[in-house]
DNA sequence: TCAATTTATGACAGTTTGGTGACAATTAAA
DNA sequence: TTTAATTGTCACCAAACTGTCATAAATTGA
């Protein structure tokens, strides 16, 4: 994870000020003055906060934000607002808002802010280089696993997310649904069938060794079984 | 707590849908479809969660809700409604609605909030993981059970069901309509053999160790006995 | 842009659980 | 002891659930 940040204001005074004054306290912001110009940079740099003016002259900030978390969920989202209305900060929330700054506000405050949400995100990368499990070693950060064999199998997103749900809690028992709610999030609803299929995929690489297992309890779930014999 | 629920929806043909829907999902819905039946329903059932839809023709929705939480705190509140009207959604939330489902919305998104709210709120997510009770181990998040002899056998839903309704009592006779209920739900209607069956399973594994018996009371129930003998 | 990969879904086959009736065994009551 | 009711056992079945596959759609990368 990066530890860019994106600036969205219409107001060039402020944003310069903004700018400046980040750039001094070691942020990498970069300054965007209009909703156009915002997309652009935003796939730019895939900045990890979004600062975002609600005000801005050419279409709506909400709009532009949904835009933003339309294409990727993994950034913090922070609006600037001289609106006070609880309204807009209600939609705001639903698109993923972390949080409202209402101007006027302390320079000292938002500086407060960004490094208390950058050490936040970096706190939750630490995930381990390597977890271990049966014989199989999995290197969640590069989406790799290496099996009984020690072959090395490339994961996607989704099996990352399953194989990391799975190791969360193994032996447990763990519904499709609990997946869904974890893995995909709140507003996607894959079949049955897709699930299956990851189960599939898991399967094959975990039971290369047999002291591996995903159990099927029908009507209730998987669960992965970590056996101790040697 | 229990796990009631009262849907309040006036529109028949989506309430019924609803209500068919969730119940095959296993949860308890009443369905209610004026706000003068809601009121009654509400009394009666005492729900953990009340869905409700805002545009009612009787009666205002959210007045409905002020009522509602006018007389007890303890529930949570869902709205369903095709209003995408922030100020009405923010009225919501001062009445302390839980959140929004907007028209039109996933069958599964509803169940899998709703399922989310429970779960919540519901003790047994909190399950232990291993309840030893004779000579045996029971390990309920993962549907499983190790013997006497120190062999795992893994358990379907239902088995799960009866064993945990067995060891919430222990040593108490328990009916069969008792275990219908509280392992089959009220909507299902299994025979005595079915029950007799499961018994047997029951009996099968639980006596691999002699300090363990399930006693049959003739024309009453069955009872799981630990003895304390050594 | 096109190709490759990842994710999603429907059809269909294979399995299992849970459910049931027949009948035997057991218990309680008369 | 006889009888009636209840429970145990068994074989078998159907519905429900899962596995597999082919294929489509979406996303990503070149």
């Amino acid at each position: 994870m990066n530890r860019d940040i994106l600036l969205v204001e219409d107001e060039k005074n402020l944003g310069i000020t903004l700018k400046d004054f980040l750039d001094s306290k070691g942020f990498n912001i970069s300054l965007a003055t209009t909703a156009k110009e915002a997309k652009k940079v935003f796939e730019r740099i895939l900045p990890s906060i979004v600062i975002l003016d609600i005000g801005l002259p050419d279409g709506n900030g909400l709009e532009l934000a949904k835009s933003f978390r339309y294409a990727r969920k993994d950034f913090v989202l922070l609006f600037l607002t001289a609106l006070n209305d609880p309204a807009t900060r209600l939609e705001g929330f639903e698109i993923g808002a972390e949080d409202y700054i209402s101007k006027p506000f302390e320079l000292k405050e938002l500086q407060l802010r960004l490094s208390n949400i950058l050490s936040r995100q970096d706190e939750t990368s630490k995930a381990p280089d390597e977890i271990i499990f049966g014989k199989l070693s999995y290197y969640p950060k590069r989406y790799e696993v290496k099996d009984a064999q020690g072959k090395v199998i490339s994961l996607s997103q989704k099996e990352v997310g399953i194989l990391n749900w799975f190791l969360k809690k193994p032996g447990e028992v763990i519904s499709r649904d609990e997946l869904i709610e974890n893995v995909w999030g709140q507003d996607a609803f894959p079949s049955n069938r897709t699930i299956d299929n990851f189960i599939v995929k898991l399967r094959k690489w975990c039971e290369t060794d047999d002291s591996l297992r995903i159990t099927t309890i029908r009507g209730v779930g998987y669960a992965l079984e970590i056996s101790q014999e040697r």
